[in-house]
RNA sequence: GCGGAAGGGCGGAUGGCCGCUUGGGGACUAACACCCCGAGAGGAAAGUCCGGACUCCAGGAAGCAGCGGUGCCGGGUAACACCCGGGCGGGGCAACCCGACGGACAGCGCCACAGAAAACAGACCGCCUGACGCGCCCGCUUGCGGACGCAGAGGUAAGGGUGAAACGGUGGGGUAAGAGCCCACCGCCGGGCUGGCAACAGACCGGGCAUGGCAAGCCCCACCGGGAGCAAUGCCAAAUAGGGACCGCGUGCCGGUUUGUCUUCGGGCAAUCGGCGGGGCUGCUUCUGCCCCAGCAGGUCCGGGUUGGCAGCUAGAGCGGCACUGGCAACAGUGUCGCGAGAGGAAUGGUCAUCUCGGGGCGGGCAACCGCCCUAGACAGAAUCCGGCUUAUAGCCUUUCCGCGCGU
């Protein structure tokens, strides 16, 4: 994968395009598959979900935090997700970032991302 | 200046880059792909505790029962358990604060511990009187008198002590000692009078006092209230099914008309209309209305199914500012200006700078203060929508009032 800077570029036409997860089954079956820990969060990953997306969605339980906390947690995953899985993702997979007390809310946000992109390579 | 009381307001700002949801517009047939413009969390969005709007269900109305709620009075409001004003009680020197604040002669129940006694009177320690007699002392006229103590019995509730509460309180008179036994004041009860819309207050007259507390135990009285909730509800599409079992009520009666059909020409059957009857529609009753009577409105259970999209969905008892009018005020009216999220695994952001307010650290200085560095830092995220209440909250700004001290 070409590793271009985490530029706040908008991603490039003709990358990958993210769906977001919906679906309760989709996060069951997602939370059985492989993962990988990381100190900002947790990277739960399932290959072969019968389309030709990277879709990804986000987890975060009351443990960690009340609903602001939980809100920014979510969303500072939904921007490393937006900056890092268009390039590095793969097709046909179903990824779940899961969000953890006072870490995701509080971890630099460029050890998030390199967090993301360490645990995507672990993946393959 | 110090200490205190009651409110009101705010709750970071600006910019760069990259995004999300949504309204409008843009070339195009269209798709959600692109471009432009606009909008996009709170004072509590929270707890989900009250009151409503709205939707569905119970056919409608009234009464009764039951259940729940409210509870000094008046006003405000769509409504309220909210708000304003007033009354009463309690606290504070005061500003001011607090109050489940209707009824204890409708009835039942309860009053722990302590205490003699806890609701109807009673008497533990006491106080007072004191028969018969006993003890002891004194006097002398030597068997009489007197003092004291004990004491059967009686009077009393002042004092002591217990308690949340002890059968009105304080003072005086009175008495053997005492007691509303009598008197004054206070309290209480009753009565009318005056003021007030009222809660209530005031003075007056009468009564020696009868009527302990708890209604936050049941209860009584007055007033209010049908149930469930936006996962309500409606529509569309897909998939599955096009069900089964049991219970209940029941296989009606009379009359008319026409049509069809059968006929042994008497009529029968079916359809149709009217009446009666039965059944169903909220716990009961009444009135009224609707439905059903050949299978079904109704009830219970089993099986199957239980996904997606759209609407509801944000402009309404709207909210806020200012001015005027009415009102002590809450608030109402009129005019004018401004604001006005709408997501749906759930948008309203991520990140980087700069500034400001507070906070922290270091250095200089007796101090006021000055310089440098670090740090947006409290509670907290709309979920149908409004009006309240309650709870959480770093820090800042501000108004009025009270007490004390100082100065004029």
């Amino acid at each position: 994968m070409t590793s271009t800077p985490a530029a706040p570029d908008a991603p490039p036409a003709g990358l990958l395009r993210l769906q977001v997860l919906t679906k309760r089954a989709d996060f069951l079956r997602a939370s059985r598959a492989r993962r990988v820990a990381m100190p900002g969060f947790i990277l739960q990953a399932r290959a072969g979900n019968g389309t030709d997306h990277v879709r990804i969605g986000y987890t975060c339980s009351k443990k960690v935090g009340n609903a602001v906390a939980r809100n920014r947690a979510k969303r500072r995953l939904r921007e490393i997700a937006r900056l890092v899985l268009p390039h590095d993702g793969t097709v046909g997979t179903d990824y779940v970032l899961v969000g953890r007390a006072n870490v995701t809310a509080t971890r630099p946000f460029d050890l998030l991302v390199s967090d993301l992109r360490d645990a995507l390579g672990r993946m393959t």
